[in-house]
DNA sequence: CGTCTTTGACCCGCGC
DNA sequence: GCGCGGGTCAAAGACG
């Protein structure tokens, strides 16, 4: 911007000559030359007047330098002016000299040519007055994002005389870009992020400018110093944060160097890994998660009839991630899909909810009965009503809302794994001093459930969304989503159920009359669930977890809305059209529980959020991704 | 022909 | 050490 300049001339100026100049690009527009070389006050990029001869137009070496670079409009506009203007002063030199010669026919065309000059002269103004508009209108933004900038650096400036670091504003900058863009996903250079970290860990929590990204890094420190839940786990897993061992909690950087060790340590060591285990009412053989899974096995575990099925994720070939699917040997109506692992690649969006309310409950597993840092971290209840984004659940048999219920149940696939429930079925009965949510001790030691109950005992539909519930022929009104779940990062609780209410009562029209969920219910929940210190922790541990540290891919829609938040606090665009790309719901018509939206969303839609996610748990695509028909047959192994 | 699924065999951990 | 069960491998077949 600093090379953007102007030359211009006065429109009460005949001569014109307009030139704009930015980031290198110069146009040149000429635009009457009919009364010689008379001057305007024609400025260079420099500021200096130019020269008479130079303002006389092609004599001049700096404008005819200049001229070189100009486009073809204006340059075949200007070619059509010079053009037109030679006759007219060669007829008017005809006339003053009073040659005989001259004939009527002959000053009619002169005529005609001068009125012609006149409206390209007319016409030559109204683009200049449009160019200067331009200009101001530039200008003024440019002023803006100048001020902006003087902003940013003044806050940096400011962290760093609180931090006592060194580092220049500029460098400031960098950083925020490089948190931005590393939210969520591994970090290519650890090294920032533990600086970041260090900071943001001395940082208020009100800090406002750097508020979202300051909120997960205060989890991250507020879930490691709990350090309560380490004990819980046998062997520590850097999918998520709060599986880092205690004495690690107070050393972020150490953390953060150690973060790809323990990635491979848990990959050699996977009988250790948290699995989520989701239970839900499906008729088809798998649930679309939005993941591409691919079948690899098939085993009749002792006790149930029914085969177990295993996948592997298959959008990345050397993605850990496995999940087994199998029916409930109690209810043949129930699958059972156990994930296990952290994806360590980017997930289609339709994918990142999923993962996300996974991780979230893979992180209360891991977090374990730790309550004490939920109470007083409001960084933590703002993380709660951010990854609630992901954990709403909406079940749908296309026509009727369903109740959302958040129950017990809880079964442990394996004593060898921490496992965590989530039971989608419905038990709506269940004792619970709350309605919605109860935390039950797990069977095993390391495990614990966490039921999403529905009272249908009928639904046909389940999907997983960034806080929506899709439905069959549901329209989302996905920017005003995406607006909540930016809004969820920035505001507080009681702001994000006030916008998640008001953007559940925007679809009442859409969303409920065809299937949706009523706004109170989910209201209700909301407020149940992020009420809940239990809850809160555990979504604290996955936001940390995400963002953090380990394995970095945590979060996924936690991690998207933060991310993009980051990048709106980035003053970066706000991809709204990705967004919309990403959450609109087909209209198709949702098979099972295999979601049409989640077929096309990865093709179409290839997540730019460069997000990765915690310990997904997906329902797969029945085709490619996992449904395997072998599930529900009677085959044995 | 490439990809995915099927399925029997194999490996490994755990309990006795 | 052995058996059991869970989990994975990989060849063969199916499918588009």
């Amino acid at each position: 911007m600093q090379q953007c300049g102007l030359v211009l001339l006065p429109p009460q100026l005949d001569s014109r000559v307009v030139c704009v100049r930015m980031r290198g690009c110069t146009c040149h527009v000429e635009l009457n030359r009919r009364e010689g070389s008379h001057g305007g006050d024609l400025v260079p990029m420099n500021g200096r007047q130019l020269a008479p001869d130079q303002r006389s137009g092609d004599g001049g070496s700096g404008l005819k330098e200049e001229k070189t670079s100009v486009g073809d409009d204006e340059g075949r506009h200007k070619q059509e002016i010079i053009v037109q203007e030679q006759p007219v002063a060669n007829t008017e030199t005809s006339i003053q000299e009073g040659r005989p010669s001259v004939s009527l026919n002959k000053k009619e065309k002169v005529d005609d040519q001068l009125e012609t000059t006149k409206a390209e002269i007319g016409v030559v103004r109204e683009e200049n007055q449009r160019l200067k508009m331009c200009l101001n209108k530039i200008m003024n933004e440019y002023r803006a994002l100048e001020m902006q900038f003087q902003d940013i650096v003044k806050q940096g400036t400011k962290k760093k005389v609180g931090q006592g670091n060194d580092i220049n504003p500029q460098e400031m900058l960098e950083e925020s870009d490089l948190v931005s863009l590393s939210l969520g996903r591994v970090p290519s250079n650890p090294r920032n992020d533990e600086k970041i970290k260090v900071s943001k860990a001395l940082k208020d929590d009100d800090e406002g400018f750097h508020e979202d990204l300051a909120l997960g890094l205060e989890c991250k420190f507020e879930t490691s110093k709990s350090g309560s839940t380490t004990e819980a786990v046998p062997n520590p897993s850097p999918e998520n944060s709060c599986e880092v061992p205690k004495e690690e909690a107070g050393d972020a950087l150490k953390t953060m160097r150690e973060s790809e060790d323990e990635v491979a340590q848990q990959n050699q060591n996977p009988t250790k890994k948290p699995r989520v285990c989701v239970r839900a009412r499906c008729d088809t053989p798998t649930m679309n998660d939005g993941c591409q899974w691919r079948k690899y096995g098939q085993k009749i575990a002792k006790g149930n009839p029914c085969p177990r099925a295993y996948y592997r994720c298959t959008i990345a070939p050397s993605c850990p991630v496995r999940k087994q699917v199998q029916r409930c040997a109690d209810d043949m109506s129930i699958l059972i899909t156990t994930y296990e692992g952290t994806h360590n690649h980017t997930l289609p969006p339709s994918a990142t909810a999923m993962a996300s309310t996974t991780s979230a409950a893979a992180s209360m597993l891991l977090s374990g009965s730790s309550t004490s840092q939920s109470a007083s971290m409001p960084s933590t209840i703002t993380a709660a009503t951010t990854n609630l984004q992901g954990l709403n659940f909406y079940l749908s048999d296309g026509s009727k809302p369903r109740q959302l219920y958040l129950s017990n149940p809880a079964l442990s696939s394996s004593p060898s794994h921490p496992t965590i429930t989530l039971d989608l079925t419905s038990h709506p009965s269940s004792s619970s001093s709350s309605p919605f949510v109860r935390f039950n001790q797990p069977r095993y030691s390391s495990s614990s459930s966490l039921s999403f109950n529905h009272s249908s005992e009928t639904n046909n539909a389940l999907s997983w969304s960034n806080g929506l519930f899709l439905n069959n022929n549901t329209h989302l009104h996905s920017n005003n989503n995406r607006n909540n779940v930016l809004s969820s990062v920035n505001f507080g609780r009681q702001q994000m159920e006030n916008m998640y209410q008001s953007f559940m009562q925007k679809n009442n029209n859409s969303s409920v009359a065809q299937g949706g969920v009523p706004a109170d219910t989910i209201s209700a929940a909301t407020k149940v669930i992020t009420a809940d210190p239990t809850f809160q922790s555990a979504l604290a541990a996955a936001l940390t977890s995400f963002i953090g540290g380990g394995v970095g891919n945590q979060g996924a829609n936690v991690g998207e809305s933060l991310s993009l938040g980051q990048k709106m606090k980035c003053g970066e665009v706000f991809p709204a059209s990705n967004s919309s790309s990403t959450l609109s719901v087909s209209t198709s018509k949702v098979n099972g529980c295999a979601s049409s939206f989640l077929n096309k969303t990865p093709a179409n839609t290839q997540t730019k959020s460069l997000m990765f996610l915690p310990p997904s748990l997906p329902f797969s695509t029945p085709k490619s991704a996992s449904a395997s028909p072998a599930e529900n047959s009677d085959t044995t192994n």
